[in-house]
DNA sequence: CTCGTATGGTTTTAACTTGAAACCATATCG
DNA sequence: CGATATGGTTTCAAGTTAAAACCATACGAG
């Protein structure tokens, strides 16, 4: 056998990222760092994951460079976990996700966490793709090209 | 031991689809089901993984509603592998995530697969997550707001 | 000072999942 | 008829996940 297969070698820009986050625990993990949490213990409490599990995520997300291991806060020994540059990054990710989630995986009556725009308390307008030009793009306007493809 | 630990019960819409969609091949599925492939032997060779966990995937997929089994389109005794219009909804966080992995995954200088819009063969817009109104919003922006949770 | 508790992990162990390769059935082609 | 292609399933070893136990440091109470 070998180890989980990685996607470091694909050129494609959806493949690579999910050596990272391509797991159950990760984008949870991103997730509660976009609501402050920031200590071990805050994420164990909050996701209810084992600790090993979460000392294991907490590192390869470190080594990828999505969360930074920083001094506490508070001045104890231990490390906080903050989300990098890298890390904010996936706050799209997160939305569009989040969305699609709230869709498909909810009945209609039912409750559910709800991200809002700090100001308003409204919830976000829902992300669309979009053409250069900002012309709304369904699938199917859509094509690859690979390296080396011209027009 | 148990199983992997199912998100179903989370009132949160990024926990409850990472049952169906986080692992290191399902966004991958889908992501080739968008660019047209349906075959079990397209995928498996578009992929490059053992045909036992792409059989296990795609019965995954099919059981979350995001895939659909139809005859085969050339009258085949097998199925093809379509995406329902859950599985569509999914278009927004591959553009995401494949933004963020070009972003992040690649070196300046290094090729990549290009996702763009069939008219005018340029890439897409960047998603940008925004407020009801249309405001660019960052995450500092944005806060969760609990079921039953008064603004 | 010392005991009890909280925090932040690591280690151990068993079950589950992944991956490779072998196997099978049906269909097609020469 | 035999060789090859397609679409899977089965087998088995190795890797990963989960739970629980364990450990070390830090406080606070007594």
């Amino acid at each position: 056998m070998v180890k989980r297969t990685s996607h470091q070698d694909s050129l494609c820009g959806v493949a690579r990222p999910l050596d990272a986050i391509g797991d159950g625990w990760s984008l949870l993990i991103i997730r509660d760092a976009f609501d402050g949490l920031r200590r071990f213990g805050e994420f164990q409490k909050s996701l209810g994951l084992a600790k090993n599990i979460l000392a294991a995520r907490l590192r390869t997300l470190v080594d990828h460079g999505i969360l930074q291991a920083v001094p506490a806060a508070d001045g104890g020994r231990h490390q906080d976990y903050v989300l990098t540059a890298k890390g904010r990054g996936l706050f799209p990710v997160l939305v569009a996700l989040r969305q699609w989630g709230e869709d498909h995986f909810f009945r209609a009556d039912e409750p559910h966490v709800r991200l809002v725009d700090k100001r308003a308390g409204l919830p976000l307008r829902r992300l669309e793709p979009q053409a250069h030009d900002g012309t709304p793009l369904a699938p199917e306007d859509t094509v690859v090209r690979f390296p080396g493809e011209n027009p």
